[in-house]
RNA sequence: GGGCCUAUAGCUCAGUUGGUUAGAGCGCACGCCUGAUAAGCGUGAGGUCGGAAGUUCAAAUCUUCCUAGGCCCA
C-alpha cells in the first residue's frame, strides 16, 4: 500500500525530483489553470519585457525572471488574474551582426550585394538561433509565462502597432529630420552605435597641435589646441568656460590668449609676460578670421566666433577649444545652440570633398600631415607634438572610426520632459532611488530621441516623402499601402526591400510628385517600448483587451533599461495616454563573479545557469539569488551558496516533511478539522509565529522587497519550525496511539508545513509543490499548491506576549549552554540548579510556565530552575550606565554621569534593585535614576557561573555531588555504549549483554542507575566482569572503563 | 568627465529614527546528539565598520573630500 504521505522521490533536492513536478504540472495544466481560475478576478496587469532569442541565456536573465515570477506568483495567489504574454525582441544590430559573421560577409555594401531579401530572411531565421535553449531554461528556472501566444516584434501586425504609433508622434507634430553625430567608419561607410563603441577603444599616438586665430578685431590670437588636424578646415567657432580665468599674454613677438590655468603649454624662452587677466565670459562673441578658408557661411548662420560651453576642461590643451559641429556631438549640440554653420567637406568615405581643394579626394587622416605642414607655411602653427589617447577603431575592419554628422530622424521627446518627470511620479520603483536618482536626472535633462538607424533589419521607418513638394505621409498598415498603391497588399512582408518598393503618388493638390520610403529602419527599443500596445495589435483590434490590460502594475528589468525599455515605455505610453505604461518597477542589479568583477565571456568568468538547473535543479539557484543579496545589489554570484541554498533552506523544509510523514503514516493520521486539540504552549507559540511571518512577508513582497521575504521565511523555517519547534516536539510523535495531545501535535505540524509551503511556493516553485501534494493530495491526480490562495495572517492567533516569552526562555537556553562551555561542564553532566533573573518581567513569566521551564531544563539538563531572586547571593554586580536615555537627558554632562554610574558601589546597586531609583550626585547636582539610566551586569562568583545579556542574567550552579556525578558517569557510559554498538554494526532494535569493567567509582555509578542503562541499550544483562567479542576502552571521569558488549 | 549605487569577520551579507558590548550564515576550532541519521544541534575564536577630515555629549550610521569596484551616460 502506497505511503499517505510519500517521500519525497531524491534523497536530497536536485534536477530529477523537479522533472517530475514539471511533468506534473505539464500533464494537468497547472499554469494556465492558476490564471483562468481567476477569471473575474481583478487583473494584475504584467508586462514581459521582450529578451532576444539569438543570445544565450545567462544567469542574469536568470535573475531578472525571477524577479517577474515570484511577484506573478505571488499575486495569483493573492487572488488576481495575471496573463503572462511572453515577447520576443527580434530585430537590431546584434541579429544583422550574427548572420554578417554565419555568412561570413561583413558591412553595408557586403550585404546589398548579398541581397536585401535574402539577408533579411537570415535575420528571421537567426531570431530563433537559440529558442531550443531559451525554452528549456523557461522550464528549467520553473519561469511561468505564456509561451504559446507571444509578441513576436517582426511580425506584421506588431509591425503595424508600431508604425500607428509613429503615425501619431508625426500627427502631433513630433517627428522631424535633423542630424546627429554618430561614430562612423569611412571605409565600410557606415555609422555605428554607440555601444558597438565599447570594446573598441585603443590607446594611440595622434598628433597634437597648437594653432593660433587671428582675431578679427585686435591684433592678437587665440590659442586652441587638437588631435584631430583634418577638423580645422571646418572650425566654426571657438568655445570657452565661462567662469575659468583667461589671460593675454605677450609673448616673444606676439599676443596670445588661452586660459591661465593652461599658461604652460607655452614656450617660456620666448618670454611670457600677462598683461590681462579676465572670465572667459570676457571673450564670449569675439570673432576671428577663418584658418582654413575653404568652406563658405551659409546665410543666416553664424560663424568664426567665441561662444561658452561646459564642456570645456582646463585638463588639456589652452581651455580654448576648436569646434567643428559635423564631426564632434559635443560640437554639434554647441553648434545648434549658437546656430552655427556646419561645415561638412568630407564624404561618407572620409575623403575631403573638392571644397577643400588642395586636399580633395584625400582621406582625412592621410591629409593631416599636409594640414600641418600647410599651417606651418602660413605661421599659424605655435606649436605641435603628439599626444596619446584612447581612440575608437572599428572592430570590424580595424580603421580608425570618425564622428560624423548623419541625417536623423528624431522624435522631439524633450518638448514632453515635463510631461515624463510627472509620469515618472507616479510610479513605484523598488529602490526608490532608481526612479528618483539615476532615471529622474536622466528626464530631467531629456534630449531627442534619435529614431532612425541606417541599417537592414528592423521595422522599416514608415515615412513616405515626396521627391518633388517634400510633403510627408506615414501609412500605418498594409490596408492603408493598398489603398495608397490600388493594390492588394494584405500579403505584403513589412521589411525591408519589400516595402522600399512601395511608391504612390503625392496626394497634395497638383503636386504629382512620387512618394517614396525613407530607407532608414526603426530604433529596436522604440519596438519593444511599443509592447503594451503592439502586443495586442492595438488600435486594429483587441480594443477591450487593451483597455484592461493597460497600464502594467509591475515589470521588473535589470538596471541597464534604465535608459532602454524603462525610458521608451514611459515616453511611448505617457504620450499616447497622457501616463506611464506601468505602475511599479522593480530593478535589479548586476550578477558579477565571485571577485565581484563582470562576468563576460572573454574573461571566461561567467557561469552557465543552464548547467547549474540541470544538476541541483532551479530551486537551490532560486533561493541563493533571491536571498543571497537584495536583488537590486550586484550580486557576487558564489556556487557554494547555491549548495548552502539546497543544505540549509531546502534540506530543513524537506526534512521537517520527512519527520512529519514518518509518523504520520505509521498512525495513519489526517487532518481531522472536528476533532479536540489541545494546543500546548509550545503550539500556540509555533502558530503565532507563523502569523506573524505571514504578515511580515506579505507586507516585504507587497513593497517589493523579495530579499527581505525570502530571508523571513527562511529563519522562521530553520530557527522557529525546525530547530526549536520540532526538536522540543518530538518526543510527543513516539508513543503509541493517536491521543488527543499526539493529534494536537500532528494537527499544529501538518498547518505549520501547510502554511510555510504555501508562503514558499512563489520562491521554490518545486519543492513546495512536491511537498504540499505529498501533504495533501492523498491520491488526488491535480492538487497543486500554485492553485492555493497565499497564507493571509490571522492577528486573533498572534501572542507577541508569548512570543516574547519564548524568545526568553531561548535565551536563557544560549546562555546556559554559554555557561556549561566556559565551565567544560558538558550537557551530559546533570546539574543541580539554574537561576534567572531578569530587570523587566521576562524572568518572572518564564519561570511561572511549567512546561516552558520544562523545556529549558531538560535542554541544559539540570535538575531545577528558579529564580534569582537577590542576584548578590550568586554574582558580582555592575552598573553600566546607558548612554540612550543619559545622551538626552544630560548632553554634554551624559560621559560624567556615566562615570558616576560605573562607579557605583554594590550597596547602591542593590537599593537601585529594591527601589527601582537612587539618587546620585555629580559635582553639587543630584539627580534621581533608574534602569532607564542604568543597566545592571551580573558576574558570577564559586559556585554560580553567571552571565547576562540584554538584561536577562542566568547563574549555574557548577557543584557537582556525588549524586549528580553518578548520573553523569551513567550517562557518558550509555554514550559509550550507544557508540560501540554502532561501531560493531548493531542494529538500532539488537539486543545485547553488556560488561562495563571500572573503578570502585564508575561500578558505583552503574549500580546506581543499572536499570536506566539496561533500558537505553538494549541489555538483556549487565555484569562487571566478563569477556564479550566486541569491546573498548575509555577515559571517564579520571578512570578507566571497559564496555564489552555482544548481541544476543 | 557626469549621474546613480556599493565598500562591515577569511567568504556572502544584516545593522531600524546617531546611543558606547557591531550581528547572522558559511568556513575554521572544539564539543554535543544518535528514535528526522547520506540528517540534526551547540559553543568559541575572528572586525581600528575602505581611508581622511568634520558635525555631535555620542558616528558603521549624518556632512565633505579621497580610494577601490559596479551600472548607465559622455
Amino acid at each position: 500500500m502506497a505511503d499517505l504521505y510519500p517521500l519525497p522521490a531524491s534523497p536530497y533536492h536536485d534536477a530529477a525530483s523537479e522533472h517530475a513536478v514539471s511533468e506534473f504540472w505539464r500533464r494537468h495544466d497547472v499554469f494556465r489553470r492558476s490564471i483562468t481560475q481567476r477569471a473575474g478576478c481583478p487583473d494584475w496587469v504584467f508586462y514581459e519585457g521582450p529578451p532576444t532569442a539569438n543570445g544565450r541565456p545567462g544567469v542574469h536573465h536568470a535573475m531578472a525572471r525571477l524577479c517577474k515570477d515570484i511577484i506573478c506568483r505571488y499575486k495569483t495567489m493573492t487572488g488576481h488574474r495575471v496573463l503572462r504574454k511572453a515577447g520576443w525582441d527580434t530585430h537590431g544590430l546584434p541579429v544583422e551582426r550574427s548572420v554578417e559573421k554565419q555568412l561570413g560577409i561583413q558591412g553595408a555594401q557586403a550585404i546589398q550585394a548579398y541581397g536585401l531579401g535574402a539577408f533579411n530572411d537570415k535575420c528571421r531565421e537567426s531570431v530563433w538561433s537559440c529558442k531550443a535553449e531559451w525554452d528549456e531554461f523557461t522550464e528549467l528556472l520553473g519561469y511561468w509565462i505564456d509561451l504559446e501566444d507571444p509578441y513576436i516584434t517582426y511580425t506584421n501586425d506588431y509591425i503595424e502597432s508600431v508604425w500607428a504609433i509613429l503615425q501619431r508622434f508625426h500627427a502631433a507634430g513630433m517627428l522631424y529630420q535633423g542630424h546627429k553625430v554618430v561614430p562612423y567608419c569611412p571605409v565600410c561607410a557606415t555609422p555605428l552605435s554607440s555601444h558597438e563603441l565599447a570594446n573598441s577603444y585603443r590607446t594611440v599616438q595622434d598628433p597634437s597641435l597648437y594653432v593660433r586665430l587671428q582675431a578679427a578685431d585686435a591684433d592678437e590670437s587665440f590659442l586652441t589646441w587638437t588631435t584631430t588636424p583634418w577638423t580645422l578646415p571646418s572650425n566654426v567657432a571657438l568655445a570657452v568656460g565661462e567662469d575659468f580665468d583667461y589671460v593675454r599674454v605677450r609673448h616673444g613677438g606676439e599676443v596670445l590668449i588661452l586660459a591661465e590655468a593652461r599658461l604652460d603649454v607655452l614656450d617660456r624662452e620666448r618670454g611670457v609676460e600677462v598683461v590681462d587677466r579676465f572670465k572667459g565670459r570676457a571673450l564670449l562673441g569675439r570673432r576671428y578670421r577663418q584658418l582654413l578658408p575653404f568652406c563658405r557661411v551659409p546665410a543666416g548662420a553664424e560663424a568664426f566666433k567665441v561662444v561658452a560651453a561646459d564642456f570645456v576642461t582646463l585638463d588639456t590643451g589652452t581651455g580654448i577649444v576648436h569646434l567643428a559641429p559635423a564631426f564632434g556631438e559635443d560640437d554639434f549640440k554647441a553648434g545648434e545652440r549658437e546656430n552655427l554653420a556646419v561645415f561638412k567637406p568630407v564624404d561618407q568615405n572620409g575623403e575631403f570633398t573638392a571644397e577643400v581643394e588642395p586636399w580633395r579626394g584625400m582621406h582625412v587622416k592621410k591629409a593631416d600631415p599636409l594640414i600641418i605642414r600647410h599651417l606651418e607655411a602660413a605661421g599659424q602653427l605655435y606649436a605641435q607634438a603628439t599626444y596619446r589617447h584612447e581612440y575608437p577603431f572599428h572592430d570590424r575592419c580595424g580603421n580608425a572610426l570618425i564622428y560624423y554628422a548623419t541625417p536623423s530622424w528624431f522624435i522631439a521627446t524633450s518638448r514632453m520632459r515635463d510631461q515624463l518627470v510627472a509620469a515618472n511620479a507616479d510610479i513605484v520603483w523598488a529602490p526608490p532611488e532608481v526612479g528618483a536618482g539615476r532615471f529622474g536626472n536622466w528626464l530631467a535633462g531629456n534630449i531627442d530621441w534619435a529614431l532612425s538607424r541606417n541599417r537592414f533589419w528592423g521595422t522599416p521607418l514608415n515615412v513616405w516623402v515626396c521627391d518633388r513638394c517634400g510633403r510627408l505621409h506615414l501609412p500605418v498598415s498594409r490596408a492603408e499601402l493598398g489603398e495608397l498603391t490600388g493594390r492588394d497588399q494584405s500579403g505584403l512582408d513589412l521589411h525591408r526591400p519589400h516595402v522600399d518598393a512601395i511608391v504612390f503618388s503625392c496626394a497634395a493638390g497638383g503636386c504629382g510628385g512620387t512618394m517614396r520610403r525613407t530607407p532608414e529602419v526603426i530604433d529596436c527599443w522604440f519596438d519593444s517600448g511599443s509592447m503594451p500596445f503592439a502586443q495586442y495589435h492595438w488600435p486594429f483590434e483587441n480594443q477591450e483587451l487593451f483597455a484592461s490590460q493597460y497600464p502594467a502594475d509591475f515589470i521588473s528589468e535589470g538596471i541597464d533599461q534604465t535608459r532602454g525599455w524603462f525610458y521608451t515605455m514611459l515616453v511611448i505610453g505617457t504620450f499616447l495616454t497622457g501616463r506611464s505604461s506601468y505602475k511599479r518597477c522593480l530593478v535589479n542589479e548586476l550578477v558579477l563573479d565571485r571577485q565581484g568583477k563582470k562576468m563576460s565571456k572573454s574573461v571566461g568568468n561567467t557561469v552557465d545557469p543552464m548547467a547549474i538547473m540541470r544538476r541541483d535543479g532551479a530551486d537551490p539557484l532560486r533561493w541563493y539569488l533571491v536571498t543571497a543579496n537584495p536583488v537590486w545589489l550586484p550580486t557576487r554570484f558564489d556556487e557554494e551558496g547555491i549548495a548552502e541554498a539546497r543544505s540549509k533552506l531546502l534540506g530543513t523544509v524537506e526534512n521537517t516533511y520527512k519527520f512529519f510523514a514518518l509518523y504520520a503514516n505509521l498512525d495513519g493520521w489526517t487532518p481531522e478539522p472536528a476533532r479536540p486539540v489541545a494546543p500546548t504552549v509550545l503550539d500556540r507559540w509555533v502558530l503565532s509565529r507563523l502569523q506573524s511571518v505571514t504578515a511580515s512577508v506579505r507586507d516585504d513582497l507587497e513593497a517589493m522587497n523579495l530579499t527581505r521575504a525570502g530571508r523571513t521565511l527562511g529563519a522562521f523555517v530553520c530557527d522557529d519550525v525546525s530547530n526549536w519547534y520540532v526538536r522540543l516536539c518530538r518526543k510527543r510523535f513516539w508513543h503509541g496511539a493517536v491521543d488527543t495531545d499526539k493529534h494536537t501535535a500532528y494537527t499544529v505540524l501538518d498547518t505549520v508545513l501547510e502554511t510555510v509551503l504555501r508562503l514558499l511556493a512563489p520562491f521554490v516553485p518545486f519543492t513546495a509543490e512536491e511537498l504540499y501534494r505529498g501533504l495533501r493530495a492523498h491520491g488526488e491526480a491535480d492538487v497543486s499548491v500554485h492553485l492555493q490562495d497565499f497564507p493571509v495572517a490571522d492577528p486573533a492567533r498572534q501572542d507577541a506576549d508569548l512570543e516574547r516569552r519564548m524568545r526568553a526562555a531561548q535565551d536563557v537556553v544560549s546562555l546556559g549552554r554559554s555557561l556549561r562551555q566556559d565551565t567544560q561542564l558538558k550537557v551530559r553532566q546533570p546539574l543541580g540548579q539554574l537561576l534567572v533573573h531578569s530587570a523587566d518581567d521576562r524572568a518572572a513569566t518564564l519561570l511561572d510556565d511549567p512546561t516552558l521551564v520544562g523545556y529549558v531544563a531538560n535542554e541544559l539538563n539540570v535538575k531545577r530552575i528558579g529564580a534569582l531572586a537577590d542576584p548578590r547571593e550568586v554574582v558580582v554586580v555592575t552598573a553600566r550606565p546607558n548612554y540612550r536615555a543619559l545622551g538626552p537627558r544630560f548632553a554634554k554632562q551624559a560621559p560624567q554621569w556615566a562615570r558616576v554610574i560605573e562607579a557605583m558601589t554594590a550597596e547602591q546597586i542593590s537599593r537601585l534593585r529594591e527601589r527601582g531609583e537612587i539618587a546620585l550626585v555629580l559635582a553639587d547636582r543630584q539627580e534621581v535614576l533608574g534602569f532607564a539610566e542604568i543597566q545592571v551586569r551580573e558576574e558570577g562568583i564559586e559556585p554560580f557561573a553567571a552571565t547576562s545579556e540584554a538584561g536577562l542574567t542566568v547563574a549555574l550552579d557548577t557543584t557537582v555531588d556525588e549524586v549528580l556525578r553518578a548520573e553523569g558517569v551513567a550517562r557518558e557510559i550509555i554514550n559509550k555504549v550507544q557508540n560501540l554498538r554502532k561501531k560493531s554494526g548493531l542494529e538500532v532494535s539488537d539486543r545485547i549483554r553488556l560488561v562495563i569493567v571500572g573503578d570502585a567509582s564508575a561500578r558505583a555509578a552503574v549500580a546506581d542507575h543499572a536499570e536506566r542503562i539496561r533500558q537505553e541499550t538494549l541489555a538483556e544483562s549487565l555484569a562487571a566482569d566478563g569477556e564479550l567479542p566486541h569491546r573498548d576502552t575509555f577515559r571517564i571521569d579520571d578512570s578507566d572503563v571497559t564496555i564489552m558488549l555482544a548481541r544476543i
